[in-house]
DNA sequence: ATTGATTAAATTGTATGCAATTTATATAGC
DNA sequence: GCTATATAAATTGCATACAATTTAATCAAT
C-alpha cells in the first residue's frame, strides 16, 4: 500500500474507534441526561455499582483514568449527593469512595439504559457482543506489549 | 440477562470503544511527538493531506468535529506554521484552510507512523482491517438512524 | 528514631469535545 | 432596497484526558 493510502483518514483504525466512540457517546447523551449524568460520570457509577468502597486508585485502574481526571469528577458526583469521599483510616493516603443511598438508588433508573441505547437503529445485540469481544482482544494485545 | 449483567462495565460496547480508543492514542503519542503533533492535530493533518483548501465546515464534517473544537486547534496549527487561515473572498463566511510548504512536507515524516503503530504488539494487519470495517459498519447504522 | 524511597491524591497546565450563544455575511421574498 | 431567515465561524462555559509536579502518608533499612 502506498503512502497516500496508508495516510487516508478512512483507513485508520484509530479514527474509526475515536469517531465511533464519540458517536456512541452522543446516543447516550439524551438517556444519561434523564439521570443527570455525563458519559464519564455514568461509567464511573457503573464501576461503583459493581464494586463499592473502592479507592481512587482502584477505580482508576478499572476505568483507565488517573487522579487528574477522577478527582474533579468524584468531587462533582459527591456534590450531587451520589457518593462520599473519605480518607481510609488505616492508610490515610487512600481516599475511599462510597455510594450514598441516592447513588445506589440511581442504579434502578439506569438499568434500562443499555437496552434503550441502540433502539431506533438496526444494530443487533449479537453484533454488539461480537464486536465488543474483538475490541477487548485488541486491547489485551496492546496492553501486553506495554 | 439481568440488570447486574447488563450494567457491568466489561459488558459495555461503548466502554470497550472508549478505552480502546484512548489506549491506541497512547500508542500514537510517542510517534506523533516526533512530529510535534497531538492526536487530534494529526488526524486534522491527515484530512488536509487528503484534501487541501477546505473550509472549517468541510473539515468538521470529515473529522466529526465542530468549530468549537476546530477553531482553537487550527489556530494552533497555524501558529506552528503548518497551515494558513483566510476568509473565502467569494463568501466571507467561509474560512479556508491551506497547508503551507512546511505542512505539506510533514506528510513525508508522517508516512511511517501507520506501519510503526502496532510494532511491538501481536496485532496483525488483517485484524486491523477487519475490525475497522466492522466499526465503520456500526457507525453507518448509528448515523442512518439519526 | 531518622532518613530515603515509595505510594496515593491532588494540583497545575495544556488540549480537547461539545452545547449554546454571538457575530458576521449571504440569501430569499417581498 | 429592505427585512427575515439561514449559514459559517468564533466565542463562552463546562467537563473531560493526561503529563508533570506537589503534598502527604507509609514503608524500608539501618
Amino acid at each position: 500500500m502506498d503512502t497516500n493510502e496508508l495516510l487516508k483518514l478512512e483507513n485508520q483504525l484509530c479514527f474509526a474507534f475515536y469517531s465511533c466512540s464519540r458517536e456512541i457517546t452522543k446516543l447516550y447523551r439524551p438517556l444519561l441526561a434523564e439521570l443527570g449524568l455525563t458519559y464519564t460520570q455514568y461509567i464511573t457509577m457503573l464501576a461503583l455499582w459493581e464494586q463499592d468502597n473502592v479507592s481512587v486508585k482502584e477505580l482508576g485502574s478499572k476505568l483507565l483514568l488517573d487522579s487528574g481526571t477522577l478527582t474533579p469528577l468524584l468531587k462533582k458526583l459527591e456534590s450531587m449527593g451520589l457518593l462520599t469521599r473519605a480518607r481510609d483510616k488505616s492508610d490515610e493516603r487512600h481516599l475511599v469512595v462510597r455510594l450514598t443511598e441516592q447513588g445506589q438508588a440511581l442504579k434502578d433508573k439506569a438499568s434500562c439504559v443499555p437496552l434503550r441505547l441502540f433502539e431506533g437503529t438496526t444494530v443487533m445485540p449479537e453484533e454488539i457482543f461480537a464486536l465488543r469481544n474483538q475490541v477487548q482482544t485488541l486491547m489485551s494485545k496492546i496492553n501486553d506489549a506495554t
